[in-house]
RNA sequence: GCUCGGGUGAUGGAAUGGUAGACAUAGCGGACUUAAAAUCCGCUGGCUUAACGGCCGUACGGGUUCGAGUCCCGUCCCGAGUACCA
């Protein structure tokens, strides 16, 4: 313990305990334990320059709760922390001003360490890992080497979002409104090669693996929507016109039902059977919309969405259900993307299509039938089942039965299939920058290529089908693999982060790293001047100039974790039978889709090339809701009419004067207690540099404490809730923690004599604190923490109140209290005589009353009205109660002169006597 | 537009269908103090009553129930996500 001050000296206190659990290594834990595990994961941060955020420590105070619990629980616990350090920040500011972006994240990660540190956690530090050291992105690229192996790597030269400002690509999942999610840049199309992963290739199983996840259902919904899976068909239309003669189009549908109300079709522009189809009249109609929309960026061609737009091809298709001729149209509201490019549009049962098919004066025919409450018909479009009108024999069927039949009929004719279509795309995995984890790949010649293929160095390292593109001298160009002993394959020192702004990163410029040679029968790779590099062998080799996503070190870090050292696999088997998955895992819900998709996909790829056992990563996962700036005002209403949008409104002048002295005195913009009609309209938002809103984690440690800071965060409001941060708030926590203080140690800085070996305690007392262990450890188990402080200071005023207590009961109390507080718990424990750390105390267990004597309070009502309230004990009888309960004076009252219909009788709860 | 989530005192928030507003903040009053801070005690949803008590009250309108903040139907408002995905 500190030395023995009378004072509550939090910062001398926490500094102790800190360092204390520093030196013990008190929290870290060993594979070899004999104990059952606990693994609890946080989402690590991204070590920022501006440092912690106040939200970086709500979910760490959650999962350090837990984990402090479980150990108190006899568990073994996992609970690290790390850094997820490649990314743009850094390496703008090496722009900027040629810092080395390694020399900036390091720099941030001692920062954040050290601010993580001062809110004391129980982590074990001897686990951190950083995505940026070598050690560890080692296994980032041998992880994409899998991939590559399985054929889920490859290149593909395609229309990428390209942020000039940025000088990169970015994935759609970045690209927000048509601007870059970092710096909010505008973005373009443009074609690029680009690595791009087969996520779709998992897009079932990651559907599937979802049913059995305990996730909030919000993400699995969010997961599910993302992926985006539909069932239809896809059907072949034939082209009537002698022009296209034998063209068929292929469209998907997942509406099949609704064939017969096809009444035209529509291709998208970028779609190459446009030029098959066009009449020779209406040629340059359809060139000049596709020059049109090929000009356009996909924000202009989303915002234009408001008025359909199209152009007739002059072509026909036949309907193959009817053999009715529907004329074929170009129109940008289909995507060349989705499906097969191409639809057939039922106007009657599509809004889409109905609003195109009245713009452009396109017949509509309803093919099914559906009626209102009243009976009256649906207006059209409705895109719900029904029954089939207009259908030939399929009419009269309810619509879903149609679907099968018409599917069926479709295959037995062999126009058409059942077909699955699914939103997500292939994983656009490569980017333009510095500051990420270079790909061990490295482009060859196609007989380079077959040399090394026939050598035992890639003996089953390289895809089935080779990877490969043309560069623009038309040469083309093969993927070879580094082999896995040459990695990790570091980046290059450079002088200039600026990216090359052709489209590939600054890497193209490091020449020496950039051209080698290598050997394609030992594998080995030397600078491409390097003498040794002669012989028949030695071949000429080009690096791959991009690097990974910040996904990418993201997607596997809860692995590492378990077997932070092993430099011979990712994680190893021992570590990962061990410590298998994270038993919960918590972060903001913002990583819904990206993070936990992308994650799922590796974990399920890691698992198909035998490094898992497992299928999915993270069985429990909990998001934390985002604490907002405080409370600010934003204007006056009288009468529910806004009267002023500020103080310096004109209209809201009066409306002022009467309730700035209220204003002032508070401190707070949303006091009000002046005229009664006028309420002050007050919100807050999320904190932000230019709002000014920012709190900072630091200052509030300075002046409260951490344990207040932690107190605070969980006393705030549930949990997973958005909720707004007050620091008037922070005074009652910070109260309650001085009380405690003040119960424990007395004036001269030794225990309190009111705690005392040897007294038994008052039964009220006791009872209080039966209730709180009970309290405390369910919400502890449900991730209650606000009631469960709420419940400890309910117990603290008992004590207060009470004259003596008994040391045993005065060292429950600050077992349960040190998950939230474990420094001044860690402290009055070591005061109450404790050598060893009060995180290893067993955790206490609630004592069952039996005393059928308890009394119990129960309410009374008539007529489900609170008339009274009485006191029975806990073994009373229905009887006895309702007697109870009628002889209450305010209750005879009520029921005196009627009848009584009925009593309901719930002991321990309730009395309600129902009168006529 | 669609899909979710949510509307409870001045504020953050409590309430397995069973005494609405626990706990805390802010406010008011009091004790201690030369004073302030700190600390302690009391009051604090609205209306009404001398008081006991009564009436109303969980966005709004209906319903189910002995009993509804909680369940069901409809309406309004706020927040989040998503958007021509055929």
């Amino acid at each position: 313990m500190t030395d023995k001050t009378a004072d509550y000296n939090f910062t001398e206190i926490e500094k102790f305990w800190q360092k204390k659990w520093d030196d013990d290594r008190t929290f870290h834990a060993e594979t070899s334990s004999p104990s059952p595990k606990y693994y609890i994961l946080d989402m690590f941060p991204y070590p920022s320059g501006a440092g912690l955020h106040i939200g970086h420590p709500e979910g760490y105070t959650a999962s350090d709760i837990l984990a402090r619990y479980k150990w108190a629980n006899g568990f073994n616990v996992l609970h690290p922390m790390g850094w997820d350090a490649f990314g743009l920040p850094a390496e703008q500011y090496a722009v900027k001003t040629g810092t080395h972006p390694a020399a900036t994240t390091s720099a941030n990660i001692e920062n954040f360490r050290k601010q993580i540190k001062s809110v004391g956690f129980a982590i074990d530090w001897q686990r951190e890992i950083n995505t940026t050291d070598p050690s560890y992105f080692k296994w980032t690229q041998w992880i994409f080497l899998q991939l590559f192996k399985m054929g889920l790597a490859y290149v593909d030269e395609k229309p990428v979002w390209w942020c000039p400002k940025l000088g990169t690509v970015l994935a759609n999942e970045e690209v927000i409104d048509g601007k870059s999610e970092v710096g909010k840049f505008p973005v373009e199309r443009r074609k690029l090669r680009q690595w791009v992963l087969r996520i779709t290739a998992y897009a079932d199983r990651l559907i599937k693996g979802l049913g059995s996840l305990d996730w909030p259902d919000s993400t699995k919904r969010l997961q599910t929507n993302w992926i985006g899976r539909s069932e239809g068909a896809e059907v072949d239309f034939e082209v009537a016109d002698s022009w296209a003669k034998g063209q068929k189009l292929r469209v998907f549908t997942t509406r099949p039902d609704t064939l017969y109300g096809a009444t035209y079709m529509v291709v998208a522009p970028e779609h190459p059977i446009v030029d098959k189809l066009v009449s020779d009249r209406q040629k340059d109609a359809v060139a000049a919309y596709r020059k049109e929309i090929a000009s356009k960026s996909d924000l202009d061609r989303t915002d234009l969405a408001k008025e359909k737009t199209g152009v007739f091809t002059g072509a026909h298709a036949i309907n193959p259900v009817n053999g009715k001729l529907i004329p074929i149209w170009v129109a940008d509201y289909v995507l060349m993307s989705y499906g097969t490019g191409a639809i057939m549009a039922v106007p009657a049962h599509d809004d889409r299509d109905y609003e195109f098919a009245k713009r452009f004066d396109l017949p509509v025919i309803p093919v099914i039938e559906k009626k209102d409450s009243e009976g009256n018909p649906l207006p059209l479009p409705f895109c719900s089942q029904g029954t089939m009108i207009n259908s030939e024999k399929f009419s009269g069927m309810d619509s879903g039965d149609a679907k099968r039949a018409i599917v069926k009929m479709l295959e037995d004719k062999k126009i058409g299939k059942s077909s699955v279509n699914y939103k997500l795309r292939d994983w656009l995995f490569s980017r333009q920058r510095y500051w990420g984890e270079p790909f061990p790949i490295l482009w060859v010649s196609e007989d380079a290529y077959k040399a090394a293929s026939k050598s035992a160095v890639w003996n089953g390292k390289l895809p089935a089908e080779p990877v490969s593109y043309k560069d623009e001298s038309g040469k083309i160009l093969f993927a070879l693999p580094l082999p896995e002993n040459q990695l990790p394959l570091k980046l290059p020192e450079i002088e200039n982060y600026r990216p090359s702004g052709t489209g590939e990163s600054p890497l193209a410029r490091a020449s020496g790293w950039l051209n080698v040679k290598i050997n394609v029968s030992t594998g080995e790779v030397l600078e491409s001047a390097d003498s040794r590099a002669c012989g028949a062998d030695w071949v000429e080799a080009r690096r791959e100039t991009n690097t990974m996503p910040q996904w990418a070190g993201s997607c596997w870090y809860y692995l590492r974790y378990c077997d932070p050292s092993n430099d011979s696999a990712p994680i190893g088997a021992e570590a990962e039978a061990y410590w298998g998955y994270p038993d919960f895992y918590i972060g903001g819900a913002e990583h819904a889709v990206l993070h936990l998709l992308y994650a799922r996909f590796w974990h399920k790829v890691l698992h198909d090339c035998g490094v898992l056992s497992g299928d999915e990563p993270f069985k429990r996962l909990f998001h934390q809701g985002i604490i907002l700036g405080e409370l600010e005002f934003t204007g006056y209403k009288k009468d529910g009419k806004w009267i002023g949008a500020d103080k310096s409104s004109e209209a809201g002048a009066e409306a002022v004067k009467l309730s700035e002295s209220e204003v002032e005195k508070s401190g707070a913009a949303y006091v009000l207690k002046c005229d009664k009609t006028v309420t002050v309209e007050a919100r807050s938002y999320k904190m932000s540099k230019s709002r000014g809103n920012v709190v900072n984690p630091d200052d509030i440690i300075s002046k409260y404490g951490a344990d207040s800071l932690r107190l605070y965060e969980m006393f705030l409001g549930p949990l997973e809730d958005q909720k707004p941060w007050n620091t008037n708030g922070i005074e009652g926590v910070y109260r309650f923690l001085k009380k405690i203080w003040r119960e424990y140690v007395g004036k001269d800085g030794n225990l309190s004599e009111k705690i005392s070996d040897g007294v038994s305690d008052d039964p009220s007392l006791l009872k209080a604190l039966n209730e709180t262990v009970k309290k405390v450890t369910s919400d502890i188990e449900t991730l209650r923490f606000n009631t469960a402080i709420s419940q400890m200071m309910i117990f603290l005023s008992a004590l207060q109140k009470a004259e003596r207590v008994s040391k045993a009961s005065a060292e429950k109390f600050i077992k349960l209290l040190a998950p939230f507080a474990p420094h001044i718990a860690e402290e009055l424990w070591a005061r109450l005589g404790n050598v060893s750390s009060v995180s290893k105390a067993p955790w206490p267990k609630p004592e069952e009353s039996n005393a059928d004597d308890e009394p119990v309070k129960m309410a009374v009502q008539v007529n489900g009205k609170l008339r009274g309230e009485l006191t029975a004990a806990k073994s009373a009888t229905k009887d006895e109660i309702l007697e109870a309960a009628k002889s209450l004076k305010n209750v005879a009252a009520f029921i005196g002169g009627k009848t009584v219909v009925r009593e309901i009788c719930v002991p321990g709860k309730i009395v309600n006597i129902v009168v006529k």
